[in-house]
DNA sequence: GTCTATAATTGGATAGAC
DNA sequence: GTCTATCCAATTATAGAC
């Protein structure tokens, strides 16, 4: 349930800023006279407080939690989280924030000296532990994608097309040496991605159907096989399938 | 943007029971004095305002949506709205319902007699078709899911998972007699939902990075083929894969 | 930094005229 | 069936003491 350290927080002194915003006043960059803060250990209940929040949001959403719920969860009180953050909003994206950093990183590893299958094979399993061990941050990535993802979408646009765009030119490449059937990279991606989700965002199902989810190892294990082999002999050249 | 007639509509008067149950009062089953009310042209109107909901609730959620933005959407008056659904939560069930049924139409095809190819290759594409056509649809029913399906889990358990079960069967028969490669027929299900179900609930996503969506003929098939490929060359025999 | 009010607003739902 | 005018509960956010 440990969360890591936010990467870039800033003090509730520079952050408090909202309010005066509504009130119409321009946001004044007066330079502040205690810049150079370090974090200390408030750190932790800012953590705390993040952690309550994703578990609240990933399930109910923005509108369907209230700050009173993320402050009792986290065992804080309402007027102190707003301390920490200064409103709901800025809470929900820097939950966000914190998220879309872990989630490109299984991605980050594909390089085309690899061998396809097994980069493949890996990244699938990677992917699933997230499934299976963060599946609150898969919904509220899935949720925020649902709505259009108006607070992400700039991060959206930069950091994960670029990404997934260098991504696919070493997928591109393997098809050209042959050591992958023809298929459109963008496409081989988004699937990838969805068949390791929705293990996550649609538990609830699974488990009406299934019985089971990730959490029971053997499912695991048996969703890692199904899911590499639907994908694998699917992509793979004929001579590297077994039977 | 037109969407059928409700099937299991009530009469507003039936339905009128939700404000007297708040106030303690158990449910009287008192016989209507004028039962046998036939929908007439007043169905028009229930069914713009379902619309409209499916449009807000499936972008954001229960919660994001207030009855002020469905009534404005659907071009009547709130209170009007309130007519017709006794509450908010009302409202949001009756759009789930319709919804379900539509879902899960496709799955009803299978049968072992077919050849599975043809049957599941038809089955990917209805479900892309549907992808494009009723993005909402899709992304209700996962917002619904995300959320632990709190309205809708009795439907699950009873009818999801008993069509799925038996079409389960009909999966492991045509692994049973060789003509699909060994795999889970439950991740096969899931593995189908989600490819498909991902180009309408991410949209947002898809566009960041391929450029297209849905919408654009082209990239349709375009998806339509690479899934069906991912998919149908990953679990046919050997024989059946081309090259 | 933390707390106890409380201000301010939104939004669901009802009453009652027409 | 439809409207206007409210009522009332829930929540966000702020003020100000400690």
């Amino acid at each position: 349930m440990a969360r890591p350290p936010a990467a870039n927080r800033k003090t509730p002194a520079e952050v408090r800023t909202r309010a005066a915003e509504r009130a119409g006043k321009k946001t004044v960059p007066a330079a502040s006279p205690r810049v150079a803060r370090r974090p200390r250990q408030a750190e932790d209940k800012r953590s705390v407080i993040l952690a309550a929040a994703l578990g609240l949001f990933s399930r109910f959403g923005l509108h369907g939690t209230s700050v009173d719920q993320v402050a009792a969860r986290a065992d804080v009180s309402k007027s102190n989280l707003l301390y920490y953050f200064a409103n709901k909003e800025e809470l929900y994206v820097s939950v966000l924030r914190e998220l879309l950093h872990v989630w490109l990183e299984p991605l980050r590893g594909f390089s085309a000296e690899q061998d396809p299958r097994e980069a493949i094979a890996g990244y699938i399993r990677r992917k699933l532990v997230i499934s299976r061990d963060r599946p609150d941050a898969s919904r509220l990535f899935c949720l925020e994608m649902i709505q259009g993802a108006p607070l992400l979408r700039d991060e959206l646009d930069r950091e994960l097309s670029t990404l997934v765009a260098r991504k696919s030119e070493v997928i591109a490449e393997w098809v050209r040496s042959g050591r992958l059937r023809p298929v459109a990279p963008h496409h081989l991606v988004f699937g990838l991605w969805a068949l390791t989700q929705h293990y996550a965002d649609f538990a609830v199902q699974v488990q009406a159907i299934a019985g089971r989810t990730l959490q029971d190892a053997a499912f695991f294990e048996e969703t890692v096989d199904n899911v590499q082999r639907l994908v694998l002999d699917g992509i793979c050249v004929p001579a590297a399938v077994p039977a």
